[in-house]
DNA sequence: CACTAAACTGCATACGAATGCAATTATAAA
DNA sequence: TTTATAATTGCATTCGTATGCAGTTTAGTG
């Protein structure tokens, strides 16, 4: 039924030896012109196609990249994941993907490594000190991705990570939300202990305390949808003290806040609140929302996971951190002036 | 650096051959409880994990599935994505992930099937017949996903499609909009030859008939945001000939849509237009959309695919094509009555 | 207690391709 | 033309695991 065609296959029609027949698929190896040309040949009227299995037992290289997702319903997280596959794919590199919701990340774990993996890219999941072990003693480099562990930036330790420069755009929020006269500024976090919530928090509160102001109230929404519709309603609901702006910890959130506030609570935006996001998704630059926000630059930091990866992989150079700077996009959802 | 640690050094430390720690690992194997826990003792003490690459060779099963996207930016398919790759990790297999943006179908399939996958999922293209039969050679059986060729219908054609009944939704919404009383009701396409495309405008077409109505005006969308906005445009250009409804082939499209409709060309939805889509994508539900179209069930798609799957790898049943019904689901962007 | 069947175990080999090594051929230098 | 050198080639082995086979142990039965 699968009469799979092999190496020696070729071999025997092509009339050399097996390893001629390798050596021709092999970038670099020592064959001459006619020998290539009939194994070329001979591949082609047998339909043989290499078994990148063996390739892989044999040179310890899967050129597999095992990534691990979760929340794909976040629009940025698809665009890295098509990014991130062609960016790869660029280095002969390909995404074995994964979709985990959190707790079970040592079993993905597990099934990932079984396949030999040249290196994991995490966009899950924290990783915890455990399973950072597990993958240095299986020699794949990890990054994580739009998250990083404080010993991440520690050199001894095992995992990569790239981020923007998560405390330096909520500053600049800070700044755009109180240079346009917001006086009760409030935020919604995403996970509250996630590195992304926790640097985002950190860079608001500390730029509105040197502006002399402070988070006028607080809510979690956890980087989810649904969640954040409760953190708005929460916020909102006494109509005595409202806040006049709202930063949100991601847009996906805070397209779910502009819904309540608007659908609702009847309020308008910008008018009655100002709404601010995190990520630049797609979305937020819709007709309907227009949301400012502080884009993280994707291709620059799917650029850095790239190389990261490269370097670690041919090269042995160390894990490290990387972090690339974010912009303030001003769209309509934040009014300008404000008495 | 990489000591990699083999079954070998388990039976070594267990003091038991090779084979009863292969058998330890292979469900159904004949091994002692005895043996099985010294093995499993001296793996965890080890920290070794079965080389899947190594059992893929011999066992010529590799557990991984090649699925083909394109356009992760119609949240379509991130969707089916995530839930597609949980659903197979339940049988066991792993998703090796392919971006493609059309042309190079054929150089990602190459790579694909090096990987000796045991199945694949086509989700971007449409398989042309030569790709198709160089992968029943392969012996890897295809599923298109969201898409159908004439063949795949064929009982003789090697590959199998899981569809909605995009014929019949598409039918359900020229009842829908022609019950509320519109009178000049429009059609955008997306990619005008794809399945998808063709199945749905000939039932809105010929339902419509049967309504006596018939498309009162069309532009094409190639199911891209941009290019919506462009047909849009087109079809709203003429104020005195403006189209009362429209029915957009994708809600990724529709959206795109009522931002033009909207915003740039101030009208109100859906007291001066009603908007269409199809697909139910979690944004229609937004609140500034409030999209009513069809719902594809991506859970009974994704079930049959999975089914499918499993049926041609272990009980070797013939391709064949499953479709599974849609439903309309009425929003606030088409109007009630219409007068 | 004897005897058959079942469960278990290890040996040896296979999966398909890559590669060090030695042998051979082609090329360049003298 | 001769010799030194580089390029090419094939042989044999290796990667880590699964599995048929034959031998051994255990359990089951009368």
């Amino acid at each position: 039924m699968k009469p799979n065609v092999t190496s020696l296959h070729v071999a025997r029609l092509a009339q050399v030896s097996q390893s001629a027949v390798s050596r021709t698929y092999t970038p670099g190896a020592s064959v001459s012109d006619l020998t290539r040309e009939r194994v070329l040949d001979a591949a082609q009227k047998l339909g043989y196609r290499p078994n990148a299995i063996a390739r892989s037992l044999i040179t310890k290289r899967s050129r597999i990249i095992g990534v691990v997702m979760s929340r794909l319903d976040n629009q940025f997280y698809p665009l890295v994941l098509e990014k991130l596959s062609k960016r790869l794919r660029e280095d002969g590199l390909h995404v074995l993907l994964f979709i985990s919701d959190g707790g079970e990340s040592d079993d993905v774990l597990a099934e990932i490594l079984q396949y030999q993996v040249d290196g994991i890219v995490m966009a899950s999941t924290e990783l915890s000190s455990a399973l950072a072990r597990d993958c240095a003693n299986a020699g794949s480099p990890v990054v994580l991705f739009n998250r990083i562990t404080r010993q991440a930036a520690n050199e001894s330790h095992p995992a990569s990570a790239v981020t923007s420069d998560n405390e330096a755009g909520a500053r600049m929020m800070a700044r755009h939300l109180v240079a346009s006269g917001h006086k009760r500024i409030a935020y919604i976090a995403g996970t509250e202990q996630s590195s992304t919530n926790v640097d985002r928090e950190r860079g608001f509160r500390e730029e509105l305390a040197l502006l002399g102001k402070r988070i006028h109230a607080r809510a979690v929404g956890h980087y989810s949808f649904e969640a954040a519709k409760l953190a708005a309603r929460e916020l909102f609901s006494n109509p005595a003290d409202r806040p006049d702006a709202v930063f949100v910890g991601s847009d996906h959130m805070a397209l779910a806040v502009m819904d309540v506030l608007r659908m609702e609570l009847g309020l308008r935006i910008p008018e009655d609140v100002s709404v601010a996001g995190f990520d630049n998704v797609p979305q937020a630059a819709w007709g309907a929302y227009q949301l400012t926000t502080v884009e993280q630059p994707v291709d620059l930091m799917i650029e850095a996971t790239a190389t990261m990866l490269r370097e670690q992989l041919e090269d042995g150079i160390k894990p490290h951190a990387v972090t690339v700077p974010c912009t303030l996009v001003v769209r309509a959802s934040t009014r300008k002036e404000c008495q």
